[in-house]
DNA sequence: GCTAGCATGTAAACGGTTACATGATTAG
DNA sequence: CTAATCATGTAACCGTTTACATGCTAGC
C-alpha cells in the first residue's frame, strides 16, 4: 500500500521524498503515521525495479533533494495495481480507501467500475462480527455495549458505502 | 492485535488453537484472514511470557489438542492492554474495533469510559484526507468521484461513531 | 546561539504472509 | 476410499516500526 501511494502521488507530479511523505501523511497519516524507515526503503525498491527515476538536485535547501518521477514502466505498474487489486485490497477498508484515492489514474471508466463492483459484492455478502450457534448476532442483541457499538458503526458505514458505490457505478457506466 | 484477540477470547473460556482461530476469524477474518503462521507463533510467545498456560489433551480427535487458558499474569496483562491502549489502537479504526470487542473485560466502567473518550477526542479533532493550500477539502469539491466517495463514507462513519460514543459514555457514567 | 523545519538515510527487531509439512477423524 | 474437517506446527521472506544518525537553513 505504501508503494501504491508513492506511485499514485508521483503519477500526479514529480516530488522528492520529504514532500511525498507529507502527501501520504495527509492521506492516512492521522490514522497511521508514515515512518522514514518505511518510506525511503520503499522508494529505493521502486527505483531498483525501474518504476521510479531520481535526479539529485543539490543546493536548493538542506540535504540534497532527490526529485522522484514515474517512468513509463512505473505508470504501467500503477495501472496494473489499480486494475487488478489483490483480495485484501478489496476486503480491507483501509487498503481499499488507498486504492480509491488513486483510482482516477485508471484511464478506462469501465475498469474503474469493475473495481467498485468487486467491493460491492464483498459488502453484499452478509458478514457479521459475531456468531452464536452459527447464526449472525444482531446489534441489539450483541452481548455487551461495546460490541453493540461495533455492529452499529459497521452497519452505518456499510449502508453509506453501498449507496455511494451504486451511484458511482451508475455514473461511470453512463 | 492478534495477541490481544488471543488474550481476549481466552479470558472468556479456555480454548485450543484451532477453536481460537475460528473465533478470531469470525471477528475479523472477513477483512483479513488469520494465518496459522501468525497464530501459532503468537500463542508460543504468550506461553513463553507466562500469560497463557497449555495442557496437552491427547486422543480427543486428530492431532493432540493443546488446551490454552489465561494465567493470572495473562489476565492482568489483558487488562493493562485494554486500560492503556497505544495511540495506534485509538487512531486506527481496525485496531480500535479489536479493542472494543474485549473492552468488557475491563472491570471498571470509569476506565472503559476513559478509553471511549480517547477515541472521541481523536474523532473530534478535524481531520481531512486531502488538503489544498492547507485547507481541508470538502466532499463536494473533492477532485474526483472516488475521493468524493472516500470523504462521504468517512464522514458518515464518523457521525455514527460519535453518536454512539456519546451515548455509551453517558450510559457508563450513570 | 538555539530551535524548528527541511531532507535523507541505515540497522535491528518484530510480526505477518505464504508455502510447506504432517497426520488423525468423520461423513459421504 | 476419499474428501473435508480437525489440529498443529516450521521456515523463508517481506515490509513496518523503532531507534539511531547526519547535516543544512531560517527565524527568533
Amino acid at each position: 500500500m505504501l508503494e501504491l501511494s508513492i506511485l499514485g502521488f508521483l503519477h500526479e507530479e514529480p516530488l522528492h521524498g520529504y514532500e511525498l511523505k507529507a502527501r501520504i501523511q495527509s492521506l492516512s497519516g492521522h490514522i497511521r503515521p508514515v515512518s522514514d524507515g518505511a518510506l525511503y526503503p520503499a522508494i529505493t525498491r521502486l527505483v531498483k525495479a525501474g518504476l521510479v527515476e531520481q535526479r539529485t538536485r543539490p543546493g536548493s535547501s538542506a540535504a540534497p533533494r532527490r526529485t522522484l518521477s514515474l517512468t513509463a514502466a512505473g505508470r504501467a505498474d500503477l495501472e496494473a495495481r489499480l486494475r487488478h487489486p489483490k483480495d485484501a485490497e478489496i476486503t480491507d477498508g483501509q487498503r481499499f480507501f488507498t486504492l480509491l484515492a488513486f483510482l482516477r489514474h485508471l484511464p478506462d471508466p469501465a475498469e474503474q467500475a469493475e473495481v467498485l463492483r468487486r467491493r460491492q459484492s464483498f459488502l453484499d455478502a452478509p458478514t457479521s462480527f459475531f456468531y452464536r450457534d452459527g447464526e449472525p448476532v444482531r446489534a441489539e442483541e450483541a452481548s455487551d455495549l461495546f460490541r453493540q457499538g461495533m455492529l452499529r458503526v459497521a452497519r452505518a458505514t456499510a449502508v453509506e458505502e453501498k449507496a455511494w458505490l451504486a451511484e458511482a457505478i451508475e455514473a461511470l457506466e453512463s
